[in-house]
RNA sequence: GCCCCCGUAGCCCAAUCGGCAGAGGCAGCCGGCUUAAACCCGGCCCAGUGCAGGUUCGAUCCCUGCCGGGGGCACCA
């Protein structure tokens, strides 16, 4: 049995021992001690400037360190919590209190993450308005989260949803949308390339300082230019632009998403609907213009590698070059690749179904066209047309399906490869996607086996143009090797290595004219509007021209207008043909708009897409920081004290969040976009600050065992028992049950609350428990069972102070032996140790030993209890603070210093020396520590356990590690 | 298929620089307390570190291969 019912007899009060530490008693203590807290301020973190002080009114310490520790920002769900959810808070609970009694300023407050999906899924299913459901549901979770006891500095709390917090949310997107990135603009930080006000760019073309890029004026001057004409060279080249580009339409979900939101298997992380490619008008950020940045400054930040990697590996930088063919009979288009070098060996081309030179294919099919190139269809047009339908309906998930088994299609052109000057087919094919590099490839099936596994199926030319290794016999040869195959009248790679080779045909490529080194990413930019209801509207309209105009900062916040039907117009899961419909859309009084923008009274059209929830908690931090401010989004000066690079010692070059801490699962979403938005804040100069977080860490999950009977349903999990006579060792009701281990949950039946924990045991041993259960970055298994342990623990350190009869101070003023002195000054130098390490288990495990060498003691000095109290107190505050104002304190220990040990009593008297032959332990000595080389190994020789084990055998050396250890090796 | 992390007692987990395999908790067993039981108190049992090699005076720790578990990426040119 793994799940006790949580109530236990041991938790009764008994009559002869009405002050025992029981459930009743704690819960009594806990919550007369979080009433206090909240009277007294006791948490209140002072800045050093403005309206929050302390609870005293006084502004921070300037010699105070600043710490500002953060948790995830908590989604309220209407479910409830699980004793898996308090885990992150309750360990930045404790690293706060404890850098609060270092003499840290500690900045910890929690607000509320509450626009979204779920919330307006919830609400539709209730029935009630979303704004309804998600304010309750806060309601539920602050209690449910206060009744932990957590220091958090209740001022600084707010949801995402407030209207005076969209405001500034709306803020941002129209910095973001004013803006530009200028690539060779310098930094501060000596790099190239950042984010500048677009009306400079409009200035420097005014101005004639600048020239509007080709591609986007026609080939016209800025002053040839129309206003129109002007605007839409200055929209598209915003941080946050409207483009017509291949989305991922949900219809299952009724929005678009970002990539980061689809799953590998091309289906929606939320609700696991399928997810279709389709070209739509929508809003993106230009956050692939930060990707170098994005990359380079993980280098600055304490994060874990593995976050890290998956950071690096979702941007996905590759270097190469990108080329350009011609295309017989007229037109050229580009192709990246990372292999230049193997030009000579492209035999074929394949463009993306969605590119666009496939927008005019030839009439009729060239002469000699294979007919395994056809796919039966008459014309190169029919068979385009016919190849892009069937790519358009294919979802992701059919698409990896396919993978290795090509499809494809001749699209009639022929291409010119410029190194051989050979005519090339180009075939379209879904293996090339739209959204990387060009959307075009030159296929060199000799070294790439994807373009192998389709000349095969084509029955297309392959020219090695790296010679593979002695009886090689495999297909496409990747591997480091001498060009061959590779020369023309001008440039010859034979023989050279594939780095050279590279090198050697760039450099050739970019004489010619026909070819630049560039670097790629896979990283696209950022999807940013959804089809919903229940997220911050965009603060844009559009005029007659359906051009965008950012609203004036003093018409924000636009908030939410009330609709008859707030609910998603969703489709079939897998409806194709189905067009996202937003519900701003419904309210045609709120979405036609007269407003006076400068030219007097016009009507607008609204922007009736909402952002996504993650817009959010992109910036949520900067607002822990002073909520509520009108004038400015952050104060800089209290940026630069909570968040400024060198604000403390730990800081560094980047600055940002102490320390952050939540689960791995938003490596790529929300860290990516925060890191994203706050270096546009930082280019803008609203903040000094180059990263969001500093440091990261992930804590684990706490999992729970599960239970199935023989079909496989699911059985309450605290109603199964150990049973020895079944082969699985679980029984349910007298049958067999089976043991799995998974989320805990509704689903699963093995679901257990905080509320059940603080009945049966009480808050302070509920923490404890969650601490002690292992390393907090370990993912471990819930057992409500060994709770108990813990609770233990708490009831002899409060029987060391307190008689449980009486309520009578225990404690002796006698000062403490010397053996006391030294488990306690041991035990302060290990808990400090441990818990700067973070490491709690190991820390709570030092501090049961003190307080069970303390139960030995006929009475327990108050110096030992006092400092014991206060180790304790960030682990279990509520218990040591009842105990610190029995003991005769009148103010709260949230400020008082933690122990330091004397180094005098951790001098150890003797040591025990281990005296090995060979490795093996063959004897011990006590020796002292200051003992000398020669000495020990004198006397080590001369053991009795050394000497038999040498049996006469001589010595060939002795390796001595003074004090602890003597190593006889013999001849 | 590629990359990363983890395998220590029945269970959760410790072990600093490569130096006595055990800090703590749970469970189990024995004893004490008790009219009795629970609570409580005292004590005991329990692994040679997933497997096979290698380096070393000495390996849980470093290296190689394999097995098991977890995670990430996956037609990215």
């Amino acid at each position: 049995m793994t799940t006790d019912a949580p109530a236990s007899s041991g938790t009764a009060t008994p009559p002869e021992a009405p002050l025992r530490y029981t459930a009743a008693l704690a819960s009594e203590i806990e919550q007369r001690w979080q009433d206090r807290w909240e009277e007294r301020g006791t948490f209140w973190a002072a800045n050093p400037t403005g309206r929050l002080t302390d609870a005293d009114g006084n502004h921070a310490d300037a010699e105070a360190p600043s710490f500002f520790l953060m948790d995830m920002f908590p989604y309220p769900s209407g479910a409830g919590l699980h004793v898996g959810h308090p885990l992150g808070y309750i360990a930045t609970d404790v690293v706060g209190r404890h850098r609060r009694m270092c003499g840290d300023n500690v900045l910890h407050a929690l607000g509320y993450d509450a626009f979204g999906l779920p919330a307006e899924q919830y609400a539709v299913q209730t029935g009630q308005h979303p704004r309804k459901t998600t304010e309750e549901n806060i309601v539920t979770m602050r209690r449910q989260l206060r009744r932990l006891g957590l220091a958090h500095d209740a001022r600084r709390t707010f949801a995402t949803t407030d209207s005076e917090y969209v405001r500034w949310t709306q803020w941002i997107f129209l910095q973001i949308f004013s803006s530009w990135y200028d690539d060779d603009a310098p930094r501060p930080d000596g790099g190239t390339g950042r984010a500048r006000p677009i009306t400079e760019l409009v200035a420097e073309y005014e101005s004639g300082a600048r020239e509007v890029p080709a591609e986007l004026s026609g080939g016209r001057t800025w002053s040839e230019l129309d206003e129109v004409a002007r605007r839409r060279v200055v929209d598209a080249q915003r941080l946050a632009y409207v483009s017509e580009t291949p989305v991922n339409w949900c219809p299952g979900l009724g929005t678009v998403l970002a990539n980061e939101e689809v799953t590998v298997d091309g289906r929606s992380e939320r609700g696991n609907f399928p997810v279709f490619k389709r070209n739509l008008r929508q809003w993106n950020m230009r956050i692939t213009a930060y990707a170098d940045r994005l990359i380079a400054d993980l280098d600055l930040i304490d994060w874990p590698d593995k976050v890290r990697a998956m950071q690096r590996n979702w941007i996905g930088r590759s270097e190469g070059a990108q080329i350009t063919f011609d295309v017989v009979g007229g037109g050229t288009f580009e192709v990246f690749t990372t292999r230049p070098d193997t030009l000579f060996g492209a035999t074929f081309m394949v463009v993306s179904p969605e590119h666009p030179l496939l927008d005019e294919v030839p009439a009729a099919w060239p002469d000699g066209t294979s007919t395994a190139w056809t796919g039966g269809h008459a014309s190169p047009t029919a068979a385009v047309a016919a190849y892009r339908a069937e790519a358009a309906g294919k979802t992701a998930v059919e698409r990896q399906a396919d993978a290795g088994r090509k499809t494809g299609v001749f699209t009639g052109h022929l291409a010119v490869n410029p190194a051989t000057g050979a005519q090339v087919p180009v075939f379209t094919a879904d293996y090339v996607l739209m959204g990387y590099g060009t959307g075009a490839i030159m296929a060199v099936p000799g070294q790439d086996e994807r373009d192998w596994q389709f000349a095969a199926q084509f029955e297309l030319p392959v020219v090695r143009t790296v010679a593979p290794p002695e009886g090689w016999e495999g297909d496409a040869f990747t591997g480091e090797g001498p060009a061959v195959n590779s020369a023309n009248d001008e440039i010859s790679l034979d023989g050279l290595g594939v780095d050279d080779a590279k090198r050697t045909m760039t450099e050739w490529l970019e004489q010619r004219g026909i070819g630049t080194r560039t670097v790629t990413y896979r990283l696209r930019d950022w999807l940013f509007s959804r089809q919903r209801y229940w997220g911050e509207p965009f603060p844009i309209v559009y005029d007659e021209h359906d051009l965008p105009i950012a609203l004036p900062e003093d018409m924000l916040p636009v908030d939410l207008p009330e609709v008859p039907d707030y609910s998603p117009r969703t489709f079939e899961p897998d409806d194709v043909t189905s067009m996202p419909e937003p519900p701003l859309g419904r309210n045609e009084e709120w979405v036609a708009v007269e407003l006076d923008l400068g030219d007097g009274p016009r009507t607008y059209r609204r922007d009736t897409n909402t952002m996504p929830n993650w817009a959010g908690s992109c910036w949520y931090y900067l607002n822990y920081l002073e909520p509520g401010r009108r004038d400015v989004v952050v104060d800089p000066e209290l940026e630069r004290y909570w968040m400024g690079p060198g604000h403390d010692a730990d800081s560094g070059a980047s600055g940002g969040v102490d320390l952050y801490v939540g689960g791995v699962e938003h490596a790529v979403l929300h860290l990516l976009y925060a890191r994203f938005w706050h270096k546009v804040l930082h280019d803008l100069g609203h903040v000094s600050s180059v990263e969001p977080f500093r440091r990261l860490f992930n804590q684990g999950y706490i999992q729970a065992y599960a239970y199935t009977d023989a079909r496989g349903a699911y059985v309450w999990a605290n109603e199964v028992v150990e049973d020895e006579s079944v082969p699985s060792g679980f029984s349910w009701n007298g049958q067999e049950v089976f043991r799995e281990y998974g989320k805990i949950g509704k689903s699963l039946k093995n679901s257990v609350t905080p509320d059940e924990m603080y009945d049966a045991y009480g808050a302070d041993t509920f923490r404890l428990y969650e601490m002690s259960m292992g390393p907090l970055d370990l993912s471990r298994p819930w057992d409500t069972r060994a709770v108990v342990g813990s609770q233990r623990f708490l009831q002899r350190l409060w029987r060391n102070v307190v008689d449980e009869t009486t309520g009578e101070l225990t404690v002796t003023e006698d000062a403490p032996t010397d053996a006391t002195l030294r488990v306690l000054h041991r035990t302060v130098e290990d808990v400090r140790t441990e818990m700067e390490a973070m490491r709690f288990n190991t820390a709570i495990a030092r501090l049961i030993v003190l307080n069970n060498h303390l139960t030995t003691l006929p009475a327990v000095p108050r110096a030992a209890a006092e400092t014991l109290v206060l180790l304790l107190a960030p682990l279990a505050p509520h218990i040591c603070e009842e105990l610190w104002e029995r003991l005769g304190h009148p103010t709260s220990l949230a400020r008082e210093p933690y122990p330091v040990a004397d180094p005098a009593y951790l001098v150890e008297e003797t040591v025990t020396c281990v005296v090995q032959v060979q490795g093996k332990v063959r004897d011990r000595l006590e020796v002292p520590p200051s003992i000398g080389e020669d000495e020990l190994r004198e006397r080590a020789l001369a053991t009795a356990g050394v000497q038999r084990a040498l049996d006469g055998r001589g010595v060939r050396t002795v390796i001595v590690r003074a004090p602890k250890l003597v190593n006889v090796v013999p001849a």
